[in-house]
RNA sequence: UGGGGUGUAGCCAAGCGGUAAGGCAACGGACUCUGACUCCGUCAUCCCUAGGUUCAAAUCCUAGCACCCCAGCCA
């Protein structure tokens, strides 16, 4: 089967958000004759589906409005952030189907012009080096309640600020030992102008910068100027650096630098999941899971590993919308989005998850024949595939029973089931083992209920799926299901609530001979079961490996 | 009890003074060789609360209440 697994629905189109509309209006308005937006990542861990929110909301934008969208790696603090960070967060953007073209910038890059500007602010007088230690600083601080007091070191002359500066930058100094700091307020209620730090010395190679600088600029030091230097319109951030706003504006005014206009909106929380890249490295760090890309992890790696299209994403983050409310958004819409896309694009298949032998009692011991199936029974165009049919079958344990609760539409004693694509049978009876377990389901077929048989219309209360035994091939399977168990997991008592089964690995699943040689990261649905996807680092041809994406909806009562 | 935000259905979310879009979930029903898909229908007399302005308020005003963010040499 080479059917194509990418994804062929219609994308969402963009709705209406404050941001959008903003823009709208400042295009409109002739305040801006084009738009520049930016994603700016710190390579400190791999992408999730939060950061997903952010590229399609800045890329969309740019897109949509004819702007451009810079993708720029606020890479400001070497002891957190890794080479390997920033390759995985390149390809997690490509993937989701955005490109920045010749606009990749780090604000690394701009290091030489931000120490020129400090420079220019302790002239200025409004920024001054400072001797005191972190905890000492912490107590100067103040509290939310009361102002701090003012360092001892605040008032140095421009003369000793500048040269204990550039005593920073050639090394003399250790980590710790000193900070600049901006002169602005210690008094001031907005905790973020009571003399921020500037620069702090970090004696660590730079993944981009190599061992170029041993002063670092803070975050609030760099990421207002690198959005100014870049001539960026629109600087959307999340919500919790609003109360920077006025910093990042101090800084510019006495800069004399472009002001971008900054707009907020709220991060995403999923449910039954963790978003921050702290939790995230964390599960990795103590082995939660098999690494970043784990397909239960909620990052871009994991959910295409998962199965995930782009597509199915990009319409995700369409549906949720932006806003400013803290929000937890439901696990079911991004599962709903995944299942919309690939029910149309997926190719269908059969597999059997957990075998139980099904001997067709009447069916000659010989003979084997074949039966062509369509590819997608709404799709014709995807072409089709014959399955192999002989006297033993497989079919799933879950669809027989031998005592049938009510209500129960496929097999049991008795009673008569379609095979999918093939005949209808009769239920004849069991095999058991000495310790009563059923080894195996016998039964009788009527050949008049094929397709096109003079039985082929006759009305029974199932269709269930098979595989060949003498054609299936074994295939590694694995479940996924939700990462936690709650909802909504807050505070630090969440890695007490990780879901204990949240993968289950299926030993014995037995798949059809199409499947068999399915290419990493296709994608399939196996009928009456769910979505699933040939792993994309561990599936080869001939040695398949299928991770479920999502279960197919299920009406039965639970 | 400082500053900054947010409150529209179970979960998101439009709405910007003219009488509550849409999606997800849920619940009925039709169709069905996937208990899938698709289709059709139901789902806020009401927009955190209380007052007020107005012919008219989710939208304006006042006073409350609830929740989120900020005291890293993280971003």
């Amino acid at each position: 089967m080479t059917i194509s697994a990418e994804s062929s629905t219609v994308e969402v189109a963009a709705s209406s958000n404050f941001i959008r509309n903003i823009v709208q209006e400042d295009l409109a308005s002739g305040k801006h004759s084009t738009i520049v937006t930016r994603f700016p990542p710190e390579p400190n861990g791999y992408l999730h589906i939060g950061h997903a929110k952010s590229i399609c909301l800045n890329f969309g934008l740019a897109r949509d409005f004819g702007g451009c969208c810079h993708l720029r790696f606020d890479d400001t603090n070497p002891a957190k952030e890794e080479k390997e960070y920033i390759d995985s967060i390149k390809g997690s953007v490509k993937w989701l189907g955005f490109d920045w073209g010749e606009h990749l910038y780090h604000a690394s890059d701009y290091f030489e012009q931000l120490y020129l500007w400090a420079e220019g602010l302790i002239r200025q007088g409004n920024a001054y080096v400072d001797d005191l230690t972190a905890e000492e600083m912490r107590a100067y601080r103040g509290t939310l309640t009361e102002p701090g007091k003012e360092s001892p070191f605040r008032d140095r002359s421009v003369e000793e600020n500048l040269e204990l500066f550039h005593r920073m930058r050639s090394g003399e100094f250790p980590d710790g030992s000193r900070v600049l700091r901006a002169r602005i307020d210690m008094a001031s209620p907005n905790m973020n102008l009571r003399d921020p730090v500037m620069y702090r010395i970090v004696h660590e190679p730079h993944p981009h910068t190599g061992a170029t600088w041993c002063v670092y600029p803070m975050y609030d030091y760099a990421h207002g100027q690198s959005d100014s230097i870049e001539g960026v319109t629109h600087s959307i951030c999340t919500l919790e650096f609003e109360d920077h706003r006025p910093l990042y504006d101090w800084f510019l005014d006495r800069i004399g630098a472009y002001h971008p206009r900054q707009y907020e909106f709220a991060r995403l929380n999923l449910t039954y999941t963790v978003m921050s890249k702290r939790k995230l490295l964390q599960l990795v760090r103590e082995g939660d899971v098999t690494g970043w890309d784990d397909p239960r992890m909620p990052t871009l790696d994991g959910l295409r590993r998962r199965g995930y299209t782009p597509q199915s994403i990009r319409n995700f983050c369409e549906q949720i919308g932006v806003g400013r409310n803290d929000s937890w958004i439901e696990m079911s819409i991004l599962e709903e989005s995944v299942r919309a896309d690939l029910n149309v694009a997926a190719p269908r298949a059969m597999a059997v998850l957990r075998p139980l032998r099904l001997i067709v009692e009447n069916y000659p011991e010989e003979l084997a024949e074949e039966f062509t199936a369509p590819n997608h029974p709404q799709r014709p165009e995807l072409g089709e595939r014959s399955i192999p049919f002989c006297r033993e079958l497989y079919i799933e344990q879950d669809d027989f029973q031998e005592i049938p609760v009510k209500g129960f539409k496929r097999l049991s004693p008795g009673s008569e089931v379609r095979l999918r694509y093939a005949f209808i049978i009769r239920c004849s009876g069991v095999e058991k083992d000495a310790s009563g377990v059923i080894t195996a389901v016998r039964c009788s077929y009527d050949r008049d209920t094929q397709a096109g048989g003079p039985e082929a219309g006759r009305k029974v209360k199932g269709v269930i799926h098979w595989v060949s035994a003498r054609h299936g091939v074994p295939a590694q399977v694995r479940l996924y299901d939700r990462l936690i168990t709650v909802p909504n997991p807050a505070g630090d008592e969440w890695k007490s609530l990780l879901n204990p089964d949240s993968v289950e690995l299926l030993p014995d699943a037995v798949i059809e001979p199409a499947l068999a040689s399915a290419q990493p990261e296709e994608r399939f649905q196996f009928e009456r079961q769910g979505y699933f996807c040939a792993d994309l680092r561990e599936s080869t041809p001939g040695r398949p490996v299928f991770n479920r994406t999502v279960t197919l909806r299920d009406s039965r009562a639970k």
